[in-house]
DNA sequence: ATTATTTGACCACC
DNA sequence: GGTGGTCAAATAAT
């Protein structure tokens, strides 16, 4: 009997890890369809926008520099943004953890006088080895539901673009076609690639969880949009959905296995939570 | 030991 | 002088 339930449970932990990639993949599949054929009125167009109204911090008309600026081996003087509006991207996300395929490196923090949160200020990471000048900032603009806006500056000129060679099913960004996802199968679950932002959350889109009321209202219906009409995801969880035994939902620690992430994460008992992975990434970006 | 992040200070621009 | 962007030393994480 004993051995019985404890095969059982290895046969559900089993089940349900294999399940959990299952969705994913079909979560991918939608995706990369969905960005095949928007529907009409989708949000493809709504993720960026150009900024040919941004404010005028950006704009050349302030950047002319100083006919005698003083010669300092380490000058801490604003940088001319070396931008046009074209060059400009702004991208309004539910989620902190967005991820746009290019790795940077935090460099500053500020609190921006308008706005009671902090503006994060971040830099291609390969900046120095490849001389890339691409800079974004990042900042919650709106508490409920939240709205983390990333605005991109200047351009990548070190056409390494990670979500390319690394990642299957994203959403549309900075410089990348569409079509490169045509040939990869790798599902990421966001452990590894963006460690860079797990201090924000974890990969599996945890903090989300404690907001996830909020999202559901308003600015998750983008993603809604998509995830509603899946069939496959659906049936998935349906088909091989069982009932656990923990009704606590545990947030995985960062040093958990893969494995250990999944117990406590996906192993969720209700469909309606499924329901919840819906709306979010689930990592896949 | 190396790499990334935090944070106070510096600086340019308005 | 206020504000925001950047630097770089200190600190944390790996």
């Amino acid at each position: 009997m004993a051995k019985t339930n404890t095969l059982n449970s290895m046969n559900t932990s089993h089940e349900k890890a294999v399940q959990a990639i299952l969705y994913g993949q079909s979560c991918a599949k939608r995706l990369k369809l969905q960005l095949d054929h928007p529907i009409a009125g989708g949000r493809s167009d709504n993720l960026f926008s150009d900024l040919s109204s941004r404010d005028s911090s950006s704009s050349s008309s302030s950047s002319s520099p100083s006919p005698s600026l003083p010669q300092r081996s380490h000058s801490k003087k604003r940088k001319n943004n070396n931008t046009n509006s074209s060059e400009n991207w702004r991208h309004d996300s539910p989620d902190p953890n967005y991820y746009d395929g290019f790795l940077w490196r935090k460099y500053g923090q500020k609190t921006i006088k308008q706005s009671k949160h902090q503006r994060s200020y971040y830099r291609c990471s390969y900046n120095i080895d490849h001389a890339c000048g691409a800079r974004k900032h990042e900042q919650k603009i709106k508490d409920n539901p939240p709205v983390y806006r990333t605005t991109y500056f200047g351009h990548h000129t070190c056409n390494i673009n990670h979500k390319v060679h690394n990642q299957d099913a994203g959403l549309t960004t900075v410089g990348e076609s569409v079509n490169d996802l045509e040939n990869s199968r790798m599902i990421w679950f966001g452990k590894d690639l963006d460690q860079e932002k797990e201090s924000h959350t974890s990969g599996l889109s945890i903090s989300v969880k404690h907001e996830e009321g909020s999202i559901k209202e308003e600015t998750m219906d983008q993603y809604r949009g998509i995830t509603s009409h899946d069939k496959d995801c659906q049936n998935v969880i349906k088909e091989n959905h069982q009932p656990s035994p923990s009704g606590s939902y545990t947030p995985p620690s960062s040093s958990g296995s893969e494995i250990d992430m999944f117990d406590s994460d996906l192993l969720v008992e209700d469909l309606d939570l499924w329901d919840r992975y819906d709306m979010y990434d689930f990592g896949l970006r």
